[in-house]
DNA sequence: AGCACGCCGACT
DNA sequence: GTCGGCGTGCTC
């Protein structure tokens, strides 16, 4: 009988892809083991097994396959299910994600390698000039890839140089794969076998006292294994012995010492013995119980806690709970609270059990903990990760936490899949029969409403930990003060007063400016001009700290200018402000003490931010200037202030979530004021004291806040109580986009009806080149969403069928928000 | 997504 | 006249 898999193949395609396999392969080949396929005219890709089957396909020949990359799986059923989920949830390919889902190391892709005909020498004179310099290059190299190639040329396409140079023989090119982990292998050594007995021994070391160094390392090399009876590491004995590399070589090459290698874990955790889990407040422990209670008649369960009321404490007692059943853990974080802090504070209650896994870690260190996931590993019972470790290999999963719940990172947006890490987790868990808690200070309006409507469960803390007081929140009408001139540039004299105070009792201060760069935009004061992305439809923004002019929406920069370049004038003005601009004010105003600031810019590098919340804790910052950042993972002792500089331009906002996410926001950021002892004060400059959110904000009314912002959308037909999938067209020619949406919400129209808006340009028209256009679908709740899809499918079917739109990028993002 | 094939403008 | 631009179609 003929054996034939489907593989998915990590290309943008909705369709699996048959090949055939020999009856000894398909005795080894099972779903989810890697296999290397060759697909079009010569790439090869790396596929996933999706299922073995014995239906020859009718319409085409299968492939064979190339090779098989794995003994065994390295995807489970389950994750297959998973996947499936995503791609038809979040409409997009298999492959999409699959891409997503494996560290790249595992995506192996077959390389062009071009090499000199070695049987025969050709006539170098029929060779023309860019031939002979590849030519020529073959000589030095013995292989060139495409990529040298176009170095070497200078030049893209290549493809056609190559071809000639086939078809004069001077070359010939072959598809090579390359395995991109290696498993990290460190070097040990031993006494070689022939000195193990007394006597020999004796022997050698008379023979070496007259190399004294080398009897040196034999005498250490003793001492070690004695100390620690574990293989000693070459690095260690050349420490601790003082010698060199050459003299251990020397060692091994006379066969006194014997060499070997162990393959080790990149991510090694080597901290002090586990401490016992702290015990828990009333409050906590109440909300233990409450959470167990829940999770007996609900899959889900949100905990409601105040900002530092010890919800990590709460989280411990259950992983500790799930660990003793002999179950996996997930506890997923936004990658900015991932701080080293929260790791430290894990590993300190669970050791080498816990496994981090986020976008900082290397493709090595990521198959590695992928390796240990999949195999159970006593070295990954807990993984501590972003959101792309819903996608690792569990097998015997029994809780997810998502922590901070409500934060907007947790949704991909760019590339497909397009999925939102919370609510794939919930379902993640559900397959496995396993629990998910969701925490936050300030729940989503989603989550919130679900618990509402009893679909998952709900625990609230009330109280700080150690019963501190919430902070006491006040606002400050900016409006009012610059009247009164009671400004100094953006410092109300409300704001300085309270600096001054906490600088002087040895606290610190923290000021939040949702925005970042030195002014964001520059503007002449004789014509009004201000300098434009070329490629975005966006105003660049001023960046000071390297004196130029920069795009956040495609990374365009340029010189800033001295006088306009419209009208010559050399009156220019900074209109808006930033980070910088705050901190350049804050210098000013307090000149004897340290002013640090923490935004994309200054934490670029591995260690960026740690350095600065190092700083900050170790109280070497007296002021702190940030962005977003500042609300995450953060738990300093010593801030007492914390200063909103302007909460207008969030609540401003042109989305429907902006009311939402700036109660979140700020709520977040004035957690971080008065963690100990002494209340905390936050100060919120407005234009607009009497917004409700902010009213809502200062006396911390999450109830008000989410019964008002629920008539809201379902007045405006907004999520939760719609479902919304955001439909965006892109093209470089503005006609095109402009008819084409036209077109395309025309369609959905006559199936949607009212419930489809747009098509319009978003408030950015073009990013990098390119016109969007976006139009929105709503979907009540009693509609199917799934049937709704598919109308999407179909209308995007037709859509991709006409001629003139297929050059449109079509982008479609289910749950848009 | 790649990559080959095929048809039109700007250069030796 | 060729080189190289990118629109179009296909991949088991």
């Amino acid at each position: 009988m003929a054996f034939f898999i489907d593989v998915i193949i990590p290309i943008p395609l909705q369709k699996l892809f048959t090949y055939s396999i020999t009856n000894s392969e398909a005795n080894f080949i099972k779903p989810g083991v890697r296999v290397a396929v060759p697909f079009g005219k010569s790439k090869i890709y790396t596929g996933i097994v999706y299922n073995v089957h014995n239906n020859a396909p009718t319409a085409y020949e299968a492939k064979d396959i190339q090779q098989i990359l794995d003994e065994t799986p390295i995807v489970n059923q389950i994750q297959l299910q998973l996947w499936e989920w995503i791609s038809s949830y979040y409409m997009c390919t298999l492959g999409d994600v699959m891409r997503a889902a494996l560290p790249s190391a595992f995506i192996l892709e077959s390389e062009t390698v071009i090499s000199k005909n070695s049987v025969k020498t050709i006539d170098e004179s029929i060779l023309k000039d860019d031939e002979f310099l590849v030519y020529e290059a073959l000589h030095h190299q013995s292989n060139l890839k495409i990529h040298d190639i176009s170095n070497i040329l200078d030049k893209k396409n290549v493809l056609t140089v190559i071809k000639r140079l086939i078809e004069k023989e001077a070359i010939s090119v072959d598809e090579e794969v390359f395995e991109k982990y290696k498993p990290k292998l460190v070097r040990y050594v031993k006494l070689h076998t022939s000195f193990t007995s007394e006597k020999a021994l004796h022997g050698l070391l008379d023979e070496l006292s007259r190399a004294p160094k080398q009897r040196d390392v034999v005498m250490t090399l003793f001492s070690i294994s004695a100390k620690t009876k574990k293989p000693v590491k070459v690095k260690d004995l050349s420490e601790e012995s003082g010698a060199s590399a050459s003299i251990i070589k020397a060692l091994v090459d006379k066969g006194v010492l014997e060499e070997y290698h162990i393959q080790t874990d990149r991510v090694e955790y080597s901290g002090e013995d586990t401490e016992a889990s702290k015990r828990l407040n009333e409050y906590q422990k109440t909300a233990l119980g409450e959470i167990k209670a829940s999770f007996e008649k609900h899959q889900v369960t949100l905990l409601h806690g105040v900002t530092s009321s010890g919800k990590t404490e709460v989280y411990v007692k259950l992983i500790e709970d799930t660990l003793n059943e002999g179950k996996q853990v997930l506890y997923l974080l936004p990658e900015i609270a991932l701080t080293t802090q929260l790791i430290t504070r894990l590993q300190n209650y669970f050791g080498e059990q816990v496994a981090v896994f986020h976008s900082k870690y290397s493709v090595h260190e990521r198959v590695e903990v992928w390796n240990n996931v999949l195999h159970n590993s006593a070295k990954a019972k807990i993984i501590l990760g972003a959101r792309s470790s819903i996608f690792l290999p569990f097998n015997n999963l029994g809780l997810i936490i998502v922590d901070e719940e409500h934060e907007q990172s947790f949704k991909q947006f760019d590339p497909a899949p397009r999925y939102h890490a919370r609510d794939t987790a919930v379902i993640l868990a559900y397959m496995h029969q396993a629990k998910t808690l969701l925490g936050s200070a300030t729940p989503s309006l989603e989550s919130y409403f679900n618990a509402k409507q009893n679909k998952y469960g709900f625990v609230e803390i009330t109280k700080r930990y150690n019963d501190v007081l919430m902070p006491d929140i006040e606002l400050v009408d900016i409006k009012d003060k610059l009247k009164k001139k009671r400004m100094k540039g953006h410092f109300s004299d409300r704001l300085i007063e309270e600096m001054t105070e906490t600088l002087k009792d040895g606290n610190q201060i923290i000021l939040f400016q949702n925005r970042r760069g030195f002014s964001p935009i520059i503007e002449c004061k004789t014509c009004g001009h201000s300098p434009q992305c070329p490629n975005c439809d966006v105003s660049l923004t001023y960046h000071q700290y390297r004196n130029q002019l920069r795009c956040h929406y495609c990374g365009y920069n340029a010189a800033m200018m001295q006088d306009c370049e419209a009208c010559g004038s050399q009156d220019l003005d900074n209109k808006g402000f930033g980070t910088e601009q705050i901190e350049e004010e804050v210098k000013l105003l307090f000149p004897e003490h340290k002013v640090a600031r923490m935004d994309l810019d200054t934490t670029r590098g591995k260690y960026g931010y740690e350095k600065i919340i190092t700083a900050l804790e170790q109280q070497e910052i007296d002021i702190l200037v940030g962005t977003q950042m500042l609300t995450k993972g953060l738990d300093f002792r010593h801030v007492k202030l914390v200063g909103i500089m302007n909460a207008d331009n969030m609540l401003n906002f042109p989305d429907f979530r902006a009311h939402e996410r700036s109660f979140q926001l700020m709520l977040q950021v004035s957690g971080r004021a008065g963690r100990t002892e002494e209340r905390g004060k936050v100060l919120i400059q407005t234009y607009n004291p009497y917004h409700n959110i902010l009213q809502q904000v200062s006396t911390n009314n999450y109830i008000d806040m989410f019964k008002e912002q629920m008539d809201d959308r379902y007045n405006f037909k907004y999520p939760p109580v719609y479902k919304q999938i955001k439909i965006t067209l892109k093209h470089k020619d503005y006609n095109r986009v402009e008819t084409a949406s036209i077109w395309y919400a025309k369609s959905l129209r006559q199936l949607f009806k009212e419930h489809v808006l747009g098509p319009e340009s978003p408030p950015i028209a073009r990013i990098r080149n390119q016109f969007h256009k976006n139009i929105l679908v709503k979907i009540p709740k009693q509609h199917s969403l799934a049937k709704t899809k598919e109308a999407i499918i179909k209308i995007n079917n037709s859509f991709l069928s006409i001629k003139d739109f297929r050059s449109v990028r079509v982008i479609l993002n289910v749950d848009n928000f």
